[in-house]
DNA sequence: TTAATAAGACGCGAAATGGATATAAGGGTG
DNA sequence: CACCCTTATATCCATTTCGCGTCTTATTAA
């Protein structure tokens, strides 16, 4: 049978379809260090381990709109920066059915955070132990805000790693940053995001140098208020990104 | 209803699953230009249309698997790098029913692409047009070997677009370009590799030193044979990559 | 033997980077 | 109010990397 004779002749109606899922991985900085909101399951399998917030994907939504809906729902909130991550489908990844789950992750300054822990009191925040260094990638460990092992239902560790894997990746050609901060940020701020999310820690003045010489942000001449030293001036993130001048 | 009782409760067999699919991109680089193969749609919808030869996930199938049989079934190819790429779910992607797809890339040196053209007839040869530069992302276009336009169905450009930009990023931390290439190689067909994939000309001896330095080539003494001028020497991708020394 | 062609080596100035140091600007303290 | 403490911001310098031109080398064809 040729390709073309397969695909004329499957009829999807014939096949059992898996149920499709979405799960998320809402994520900020706390302390500095990359943290992830879970749920404790009450129930088998895994009962007691700590998961990420899904839903299932309606056949009238598109895997966006689940995510979005996801997130309405889980973390009350109807607008952050979210992206499609990876899809997980080894067919025994959930012992009940089978479940195919597009992982999502959104990131959320630590403001909305907060606002989602106190909104949705069944979330849990989890600090993120990232076991490796650089590209490689693999699993991460979560840990409680008293510094317990939150053991993870199902393969989230791995989506938690794919996540910070992602993150790394994407760090300085995208937004994520951004993303992860308030609308006004000092530069160490914003270092301090970097740092959380590779790892390591950056020099500071050729951080300061790369950022402002990338033309994608804004001096607003304010200055942060509250500090009982030199206050750091308020940037924000510009719309059209200009090149150096 | 709070997000631990929604999941509770939901029982999915209750709702109408989608249809999970893999397409998949088997990319090359042909004439110096990224390249794929096409599939041309002989019914509805989308008739004359092109598109990514792609296949159902079967229940007891993991994505990979299916991507891997597909690859056997349309490619007649039993080993080739490939990897996820993104998951599209738009609800109306596909008129004839709800199916979420899964994009894959796989990247064979030029020779497997040949043999696998040949293998498969069915399969035609497409030159990818980039009408974007950099990280900025598209769709992108297909063009036949005689440079007619190759109109794609569905949201199979989109796909085709996604592809080369992961390729663009991932280009000079991972081995994706030795994919590209036959076990022996010589820096110039690296280049080539690279050029091809990013759409601009490199700098020859930046180029030589960056990929020299980066301790994951392998130099074999040998040399190519055939030229008509010096025979550069061959590579090979080195297993464990080593520091510069 | 010579011409043609592309590989590979070398060198130089520009640019980026890491790191240290100096100066500025707040509040807190006496 | 003078001084101190802390962190922001600016400046400087050495080192590395990068872009780019040029020179030499290896091979085949004529």
């Amino acid at each position: 049978m040729t390709g073309v004779e397969f695909l004329r002749s499957y009829d999807p109606e014939e096949y059992e379809r898996p149920s499709v899922a979405v799960d998320l991985i809402l994520m900020s900085i706390v302390h500095g260090k990359p943290a992830a909101l879970l749920l404790r399951r009450d129930e088998h399998p895994d009962l007691g381990r700590w998961s990420l917030p899904g839903g299932f994907v309606a056949i009238d939504e598109s895997l966006d709109a689940a995510a979005s809906r996801v997130l309405a729902a889980k973390a009350r909130m109807t607008d952050a920066y979210f992206e499609q991550l990876y899809t997980f489908g080894a067919v025994d990844r959930d012992p009940r059915a089978r479940i195919i789950s597009v992982g999502y992750f959104a990131l959320l300054p630590p403001a909305r955070f907060s606002e989602a822990l106190k909104g949705a009191p069944e979330l849990t925040l989890a600090e993120l132990v990232v076991p490796w260094e650089g590209e490689t990638g693999g699993a991460v460990k979560a840990r409680s805000a008293e510094g317990d092992a939150l053991p993870l239902a199902f393969d989230h560790a791995d989506m938690l790693g794919l996540a910070i894997l992602r993150l790394r990746g994407k760090l300085d050609y995208s937004g994520v940053a951004f993303a992860l901060l308030p609308e006004l940020f000092t530069l160490r701020a914003l270092q301090d995001v970097h740092e959380a999310i590779l790892g390591v820690r950056l020099n500071k003045p050729a951080f300061r140098r790369r950022m402002l010489d990338a033309g994608r942000l804004e001096a607003t001449g304010e200055r942060e208020t509250g500090a009982s030293f030199r206050p750091a001036e308020l940037y924000r993130r510009r719309k059209n990104p200009q090149a150096k001048e």
